[in-house]
DNA sequence: CAAAATATTTGATCTAAATCAAATATATTA
DNA sequence: TAATATATTTGATTTAGATCAAATATTTTG
């Protein structure tokens, strides 16, 4: 049996989808969408764009780690996190409007490639294999932002940190021990609550053996646990 | 200047995209689509299809008012709410996916369109027109979910009752005086309260003069003063 | 390396909104 | 129409988590 319930009921925002879109393509649309790519370098915390100007590329994550997130008056939503390899920005081909919606900003340095967004539309209007896919793509993160959407505003603290403790092992990194890139401040941020109650949940599950914290690295000790966390809210 | 505040930072599900995909279609596409759709008329109250399930069409509302919303264990999350006449259920395009990621439920009695879902895919996947079109539409869903997510998580209750007004007003009603066709349960899902929060707020704004309530139908008095307490939270 | 700046932890207090409880009001059914 | 069920309002109490405040830790910089 299938278990929806990653998806629907997560904060976790790493796509399922395959970015395989180059198979799909002519010799000559890959030609032309080359052309019209360029490769970037971004140092820890640079922004990639900013809500409110011009959409004028869509971009792939090849290294690093990104977040998309909205800007309010003195506060952001994150609404996703992106690893390699996965597409950003796709929302902003939502037609008669040319203005991100949202913002991006690496967290650690990262290599991005960038797609004229022109040339997105004209193969979406030309290969209608593409324009399915992209369709795809967008309805996955369509389905993954309603499942984070879920998560923080029915669970409670501890099964939200959980929850993006989870995703950064299980999806991210792949690994229940991984480097901390992140902050107390970016994970309050990512789970939706303040630094001081981060920093205390974070107490909690180390004194109750669920993770541990040594120089620069993080490991998740009892991923069922965390999991039943997760789930109970 | 264009005020893309709206699209996210508000609660208003409502699309601006216009439904005009038949003016894409040629003569045998569109015999064809008709071919593969049914009118249904629903009661008040019932549900469309639900979470879990498989997904065989993509509905389109021609008369009444429905929600979507992801179902957890003892609660629900209204994604969002579609008046006529919008396409519901895109997101099960998703592909490698064929079950809903939510369920849909009309507040009032309705009459839908379903189409088999095996036509949209096969006409998204000869006319690249069309599926551009189904990209704008799945992009545009993307972007005003995550407008909801921003204000149902950034939001205190009387902002986000605010909100829920005026996109009743503005949006879905298009007229500040309106049929009461909502119960205070349906606000509280639509806000993210509890009845006794909505009921408390109801009567704080009667109070204040923004809104009055009689007979079965609900006035916005004030609506600069609404939008000033949707905008400062 | 010391000093300054920034990040994290921990404790005390406060508060928005939930929960609990009971009183109306309205709708439904026999 | 009375009786029952359901919905709404209002008040009292509780609580999760924010805010405020101060003490470490860690990092950055001159």
């Amino acid at each position: 049996m299938i278990d929806s319930n990653r998806l629907t009921r997560s904060s976790c925002t790493i796509s399922d989808v395959e970015l395989d879109y180059r198979r799909i393509l002519t010799p000559e649309e890959l030609e032309l969408i080359d052309s019209k790519t360029v490769e970037v370098k971004y140092r820890k915390g640079e922004v990639v764009f900013k809500q409110g100007s011009f959409a004028n590329n869509i971009c792939i994550i090849h290294e690093g780690l990104l977040k998309t997130y909205i800007e309010g008056n003195d506060n952001r939503l994150v609404l996703q996190v992106f690893s390699p390899v996965k597409m950003v920005g796709l929302s902003a081909l939502l037609e008669n409007s040319h203005v991100r919606h949202y913002s991006a900003q690496v967290y650690v340095e990262s290599r991005l490639s960038l797609i004229e967004i022109g040339v997105i539309r004209q193969l979406m209007a030309s290969n209608a294999a593409f324009a399915s896919k992209v369709v795809s793509l967008v309805a996955e993160q369509f389905i993954i932002t309603s499942g984070r959407f879920y998560c923080l505003t029915m669970k409670q603290t501890y099964g939200r940190l959980a929850d993006v403790l989870l995703c950064l092992g299980n999806r991210i990194y792949r690994t229940p021990r991984f480097p901390l890139q992140l902050s107390r401040k970016d994970f309050a941020e990512l789970s939706g609550m303040t630094i001081e109650s981060v920093s205390r949940i974070f107490t909690k599950f180390k004194h109750d053996g669920l993770i541990s914290l040594d120089n620069d690295y993080l490991e998740l000790l009892d991923i069922p646990k965390l999991e039943m966390i997760s789930s109970k809210g």
